[in-house]
RNA sequence: GGGAGUAUAGCUCAGCUGGGAGAGCAUCUGCCUUACAAGCAGGAGGUCACAGGUUCGAGCCCUGUUACUCCCACCA
């Protein structure tokens, strides 16, 4: 038999353990098996990622419904993977290129390619490692990447069907474009800072010479790209100008004043210049209106050919030397504070430059009703529910998905368009397209590939074998996923894409619920940030505390969905609960016979195995609950209370006199201690799955790992509702007692015959409990009695269902006794009167729920019954 | 501008469909009681943000207010 260490040391066996799981299978999920299936799919992180607290929490929340159901007789797939998150990993490889004094045209797009595949092979694969450490269950032999061969054949079947079906497209729109990723970017991607900036208030002289109009702009550099100024239809101001035509200034170009809605009256001069190239607002104005597109840009944001004489300026540059011209030319009206709202890279932080360039679209409002619809339904449901708001607001308000990055670290969109300009013959297709069909001229590949989520959004099904041409036992199996674990930071990047994606392309939902973890936040209640560099690194803290502790502090009471703040007495408390059930385990394991072995029999039982057998019942029962409910932190809360002070507090303590004694007395508790022991490891092992898998392969006759045990199940057997309930009264006597003797300073070494006055049909419960007495409250010995006895030089407690005496002589002052008692009468006079005047509402016993009723009405026969022995204590006094 | 979340003990947070407020940590008192001082026993500590309302009964439901946080939109 194996011998626990005297410290819990979790670096001893936390690797070891991993090690054996995954060498014996336990992970792997069987395709072919019966049982029914549960599957989860893994936010795949960044390929080269490293692991932070809210992977560490992410997964902690997976790993324990994975081990759950596996327990539970469910076919359980964690299928992991990475994301090769085309813009965050392009930027890493072109910065430390950049070191080198390389650029990714001197590579050209091959080399490039070749030198990201090294990168992500160098360093993808650490936060694999690093989930390993955290105890994760996932099945390895199925860890997939978004650009492996499988996912990249779904990412291509997709595209194909959405353009076949008309509803990908490629036309010029506005984008949000970085000029430092050099790419397109989606609305979801940009972030937005409010920035101090100005309000340029500028001449624009009417073409006529018949005098001015004003505008105001926040970017005067787009002035160059102006194709008219409009005004609101409705406007009286402004009714006899439209149709009139304005030079544009510095351009010396005529352009139209025309009315359109979008302008508001209220605004500002009322008056707006409209860049159709580079503001979206204005780019649905021009498209209304026929204006032209007139793009004055390049991709870097300099000026472009454009734009006249500030060709080749920075936008900044253009501005500044744009407003001082106008200044020079007396156009300049006044220039005003302003802060507003910039759109920023969500990667690199560069403001963004909304520009019109041509880009794939996915055509969003047919897929979003079916994926709007899967949610009203209640096919897929939100836990906590109130963020199915943002996913229904998001989904009503959808905008067409531009999908096209210019990266190329990503799957390459499969388009070919003719080398000819005149012809511009475009074919999509699966394979490459080398001549034009129309005019014979060579064909050149879209240099663009997806948008990271256009594979991300194909992740529940394309990992499982979706696409690669038949439908695979895998997807057969497993498909749809059950549940979804993410942070809500994500649900219109990745889990809306998910819902109207699988919907579209497999026809079901791709799981049926998704399960919200918060963030960690630092201890100010900071988002962990790399800026502020206020994270915890959760290797460390396992390194420190173990991986058991990290989980059960990430879980421990706290609601699913709600934000957490770090804070490292917790963790420490966490090991210390884990510190305590190792020593639970040493003493009870430590003084098991050699020949250890026997079933418990529920007809021969002790009243204190009835009724730690009945409490562990009950926590079983609770326990599942809380789980079916995705409660993980109060399960995870009952196990412990259980465990703390249950177990270890009074049972192990309880049954020490049995154990001591030796012989047969003491084997029949140590089947009970242990059976109970083995449950509750059961039920806490989702949560701790190290500590719990190394105690139990300490525990006698446990052949197999604790991960492919039965998860209990609650046992009509097992619960015992009268004896738990009576064995309650000699728990109350023995705490009353307790706090007594620590209110009089009475050291435990100080032992004490006890006087029982109770009920004559609880003297053999009492009478059976001496030995409990003489351990948990140092008494000598116990002496039932029926009926008052003298209380001089005694001190009382009073129980509901027995006073007890305590001879204390000198100890005892008489005149505070008095008065503690009345202090307890006061509380037990205060009890019976709040449950008087509920009874006696007639309109309370009328309309309350009869169980209620009844239940006041049993607490003013036991207030009553107290106050009774109260008032005899006092009475006795005198 | 729109939406959401949070507000409960000194701190971090629970509190399920309404039935006299809970945990952990910290604090105080007493204990090395042969599993555990990372411990044991006992105690103190709360107008459940504020104001109304519904109800026999509100931390929980409704309305409004305040503070903090987040998301969406972006009036040039």
């Amino acid at each position: 038999m194996k011998q626990l260490d005297k410290t819990y040391s979790p670096k001893d066996f936390e690797e070891r353990i991993y090690k054996n799981w995954e060498e014996s299978g336990y992970f792997r999920a069987d395709e072919k098996s019966d049982k029914p299936p549960y599957t989860i799919v893994i936010p795949p992180p960044n390929v080269t990622g490293i692991l932070h607290m809210g992977h560490a929490l992410n997964n902690t929340y997976q790993d324990i419904l994975c081990r759950w159901k596996r327990m539970s007789g469910y076919e359980v797939l964690w299928l992991p993977g990475t994301d090769h998150a085309s813009i965050s990993t392009e930027a890493r490889v072109v910065a430390s290129l950049k070191k080198q004094g390389v650029t990714k045209k001197d590579l050209g797009r091959d080399g490039f390619l070749e030198k990201t595949w090294e990168w992500t092979r160098e360093y993808g694969g650490a936060i694999i490692n690093q989930l390993k450490k955290l105890g994760s269950s996932c099945d390895w032999s199925r860890e997939r990447f978004t650009m492996d061969e499988g996912c990249s054949a779904a990412v291509q079947k997709v595209f194909l069907k959405l353009y076949a079906d008309g509803k990908a497209y490629r036309g010029l729109r506005i984008v949000n474009w970085c000029p430092e990723c050099k790419t397109s970017i989606s609305d979801d991607e940009c972030d937005h800072e409010e920035k101090a900036g100005h309000f340029w208030h500028i001449k624009y002289p009417f073409a006529d010479g018949s005098g001015f109009i004003q505008i105001a702009t926040t970017r005067p550099e787009t002035l160059l790209g102006d194709t008219a100024v409009a005004v609101n239809p409705d406007d009286e101001r402004y009714q006899s100008i439209i149709g009139k035509t304005v030079i544009l200034p510095l351009m010396e170009r005529e352009i139209p004043i025309i009315a359109d809605e979008y302008v508001e009256k209220d605004f500002g001069t009322g008056m707006v210049k409209i860049t159709p190239a580079h503001d979206p607002n204005d780019f649905e104005v021009g498209t209304r209106h026929d204006l032209p597109v007139i793009n004055v840009m390049n991709e870097t944001a300099t000026i472009n050919a454009n734009g006249g004489k500030y060709k080749g300026m920075s936008r900044y540059e253009a501005r500044k030397a744009i407003v001082a011209d106008l200044e020079e030319l007396g156009l300049l009206v006044k220039v005003e504070e302003h802060t507003h709202n910039v759109g920023t890279c969500g990667r690199c932080g560069t403001v963004i430059e909304p520009w019109a360039s041509v880009q794939w679209f996915v055509k969003m409002k047919e897929l979003a009703q079916p994926a709007v619809e899967a949610v009203t339904s209640g096919k897929i449901k939100f836990i906590p529910k109130h963020f199915e708001n943002s996913y229904f607001s998001w989904m009503e308000n959808v905008r067409d998905w531009c999908i096209s990055r210019q990266l190329w670290w990503g799957h390459r969109i499969p388009a070919y368009y003719c080398t000819n300009e005149d012809c511009a013959h475009m074919e999509v297709g699966e394979n490459p397209v080398q001549i034009c069909a129309k005019c014979g001229a060579s064909m050149k590949q879209d240099e663009d590939t997806f948008d990271t989520w256009f594979s991300s959004a194909l992740w529940p099904f394309s990992t499982l074998g979706w696409g690669s041409g038949q439908e695979t036992e895998d997807f057969r199996r497993f498909f749809p996923t059950q549940t979804l674990v993410t942070a809500a930071d994500i649900i219109f990047l990745w889990v809306a894409r998910m819902i109207f994606s699988s919907l579209e392309y497999t026809g079901k939902i791709p799981f049926d619920t998704v399960m919200f973890n918060g963030l960690v936040l630092d201890s100010q209640g900071r988002k962990m940030s790399k800026s502020l560099d206020n994270g915890v690194d959760p290797l460390e803290m396992i390194d420190r505390y173990g991986a058991d502790a990290l989980r059960f502090m990430l879980i421990c009471g706290n609601a699913t969905g709600n934000n957490m703040r770090w804070n490292e007495d917790k963790i420490a408390a966490s090991r210390n609960f884990a510190n305590k059930l190792w020593n639970a385990a040493r003493f009870v394991l430590g003084n098991l016979p050699e020949d250890f072995k026997g079933e418990i029999d529920t007809n021969n039982l002790a009243v204190e195995d009835k009724w730690i057998l009945t409490n562990y019942n009950n926590l079983v029962r609770d326990v599942t609950n809380n789980l079916e409910q995705f409660e993980l932190g109060v399960a995870a809360g009952n196990v412990q209370d259980f465990i703390w002070n249950i177990y270890c507090d009074w049972y192990i303590e309880l049954t020490k006199p049995r154990i001591l004694s030796g012989g047969e007395n003491a084997v029949k508790a140590q089947l009970i201690l242990v059976f109970v022991m083995r449950g509750m490891l059961k039920l806490l092992h989702p949560f701790l799955p190290f500590i719990t898998e190394e105690i139990w392969s300490a525990i006698p006759g446990s052949s197999q790992s604790i991960m492919v045990s039965e998860f209990p199940v609650f046992d009509e057997k097992l619960s015992f509702k009268k004896e738990s309930e009576d064995f309650g009264k000699v728990i109350n006597a023995i705490s009353a007692i307790r706090a007594k003797r620590a209110e009089l300073n009475v050291p435990p070494s100080k032992k004490i015959a006890y006087e029982i006055e109770t009920a004559s049909a609880n003297f053999e419960l009492f009478k059976n409990s001496t030995a409990f007495f003489e351990k948990l409250a140092s008494a000598t010995e116990i002496t039932l009695l029926e009926s008052a006895a003298s209380a001089d030089g005694k001190a009382v407690v009073v129980t509901d269902s027995a006073r007890i005496f305590m001879p204390l002589g000198e100890l005892v002052d008489t005149e505070k006794e008095r008065a503690r008692l009345e202090k307890e009468m006061a509380a037990a006079q205060s009890d019976i009167d709040f449950v008087k005047k509920q009874l006696d509402n007639e309109k309370f016993v009328a309309k309350a729920p009869p169980e209620q009723v009844e239940k006041a009405r049993e607490k003013l026969k036991k207030a009553e019954e107290k106050m009774s022995k109260i008032k005899a204590s006092l009475e006795a006094l005198k």
